[in-house]
DNA sequence: TTGTAGGCGTTATCAG
DNA sequence: CTGATAACGCCTACAA
């Protein structure tokens, strides 16, 4: 079968567990033998097992991602991409494997998660998303498993480890920014409320619309999800209102790409009859027509801190829960201009 | 500690080794006593422990996914969270986890998958990708370790068990359906030839060109890869060429947004002067403006394939390569008229 | 039909 | 500094 830490004790002259040694480069061992059991593995082509090892030391060198339920629909939006490129940059910097579990529901995701930490294979979750009331969190919290969230929990924020942006604030200097621009009625396309970072920036939103002295109203708001149908039924309502919005600020780019597709069909014209300002900067914000004005949420560094925060809390448990707020900026493109 | 098979076991009133034969539903046990331990295990909260179970089994349930090395660039590519989508719609219904390996060089990737496979983490391996000569693939054979790909070895591609899109066919089919559109000069943006699937459609480009008799030219191929700029220096290139395309395939829909972005800003419009056809109906394409004219190459199922052979081949080692096709489809939307 | 015992490849704990 | 030896949790002959 495949080499083991005793073929290369044999070859070495010494007991394999000396050979363990080496491995973790423990400093007990004198430098000879360590080159002489190096230079073993080496001829042997030995590679440690990671089960055995596991099994061994409670261990696992490795860490889970919990993806929102609906993968379907949500891993069309790059966010996902972006954020496990930087979940596994840190990972890879500590030598650590990514598991992956998805399922159809939040039941079949909830069994991934328990399968996945009773059965030992990770030592660590971090979680994509952020809703209101999930099962998963919970879970974690009631196993006082380590885990990190992207996004901000709902309840008991304070005790979970997490790392968001300034939600609130990223709300108000979107719309700070367009009143700035002289809009006044500005209509926000928000989605499901079920998302902690959609109800802090509508929070944001409101406190910027105070200070400027625009009253809130509730018809401007768009909770509807769709993403398909480029919302054409809830778009054509906000325009026909008595006083329609000059303004739409959207929870995404791609939902403001499906967005701009119906209102060019409607005939209005962007941003001339319509400013739109939207979160996430995809790359291809970049190369949308016109060119998109955006909120930078820098998805990278979201899931670089996750996993470093994570990683950080397996490795000294016990530790206080942590926050990271990652810096946004406004990115201001083509779809939006003075009033 | 964590619940484990023993205790199980005491509360049941049978020996340890019962219990396992339960969890593998071993049919020599009685259904009474399966009744009395899965009691003992629900109400103990049992769950197996993947690692003793790998080590004692050889084998780990899950497989490793093996991602082009320049993960940051392609990353921000849609097509690679749809493959994987199919990828884990397969392995969920079979029970399998997934391993993600990244790398930022070639190098980084292969030691990842060294490590993947010989740490005994995954019991076979899918590339995402094809590229010629490829490092990972020929260590992959020369361990005899299971894998499959997804698009098409460069070489003995018989002996590879792959999934891939008829590639050759599908280049054809964009050159003829825009030849049949009128276009004569049909340029071809296709990237680095690295890739086996640009060197497949380019053929049937040629062939289509043939039938056609129109001669191929050189000069209306471009083999660079960009992406960020456009290709600005590149389409200034052909459109100032005496002879100017008035047609243009594009290798992937998200070149063909930046393209699309250059070539409105040098002031020519889409399709009047210039119909553009891609491949890979991403979800944007159709939100694009105009919405994309592109053949759809069923990214979903191109991953569930290669899962699908993947855990056959796992399951019943020693069986021939075996190659998917699965069919592509051209999408007429608005950025191809006739001529 | 069920129990016993040894092994999977490591690490940890004692000794020396 | 290094070597035995006993876990880790499960599986699987072999016995009963």
């Amino acid at each position: 079968m495949s080499v083991t830490i005793k073929d290369v004790a044999k070859l070495a002259k010494v007991a394999p567990s000396t050979v363990s040694r080496v491995i973790a480069n423990n400093p007990r061992i004198s430098e000879q033998t360590k080159n002489r059991v190096r230079e073993a593995m080496e001829s042997l082509g030995y590679h440690p097992n990671y089960n055995a090892r596991s099994l061994a030391n409670r261990s696992t060198q490795s860490i889970g991602l919990v993806m929102p339920s609906s993968v379907d629909k949500v891993f069309q939006n790059p966010f996902f991409p972006e954020v496990i490129r930087g979940i596994s940059t840190k990972a890879h910097e500590e030598d650590f494997a990514i598991y992956m579990s998805t399922g159809q529901s939040e039941q079949e995701s909830l069994e991934g998660v328990e399968r996945m930490i009773h059965g030992g294979r990770v030592d660590g979750v971090i979680i994509l998303y952020s809703s209101i009331d999930d099962k998963i969190m919970s879970f974690l919290q009631k196993e006082k498993f380590p885990f990190s969230v992207i996004g901000k929990p709902y309840n008991n924020f304070k005790q979970i480890t997490h790392v968001d942006n300034d939600n609130v604030q990223a709300g108000k200097d979107v719309t700070d920014y367009l009143i700035q621009l002289g809009h006044k009625r500005i209509a926000y396309v928000c989605g499901s409320l079920d998302s902690v970072v959609s109800i802090d920036r509508i929070l944001g939103y409101k406190k910027a619309l105070q200070n400027a002295e625009i009253t809130y109203q509730e018809e401007y708001i768009v909770k509807e999800e769709f993403l398909h149908d480029g919302g054409e039924k809830e778009i054509s309502r906000l325009m026909s209102l008595q006083s329609p919005p000059t303004a739409l600020i959207v929870k995404d780019d791609l939902l403001s790409f499906s967005i701009m597709s119906t209102i060019d069909n409607m005939g209005y014209s962007i941003p001339k009859d319509l400013s739109i300002v939207s979160f996430n900067n995809l790359m291809l914000s970049e190369f949308a027509r016109p060119p998109l004005t955006t909120v930078d949420i820098d998805i990278f560094n979201l899931g670089y801190h996750a996993a470093d925060c994570l990683l950080d809390q397996i490795k000294n448990p016990g530790q206080e829960a942590k926050q990271v707020i990652v810096p946004h900026r406004l990115v201001v493109r083509q779809t939006s201009q003075p009033i």
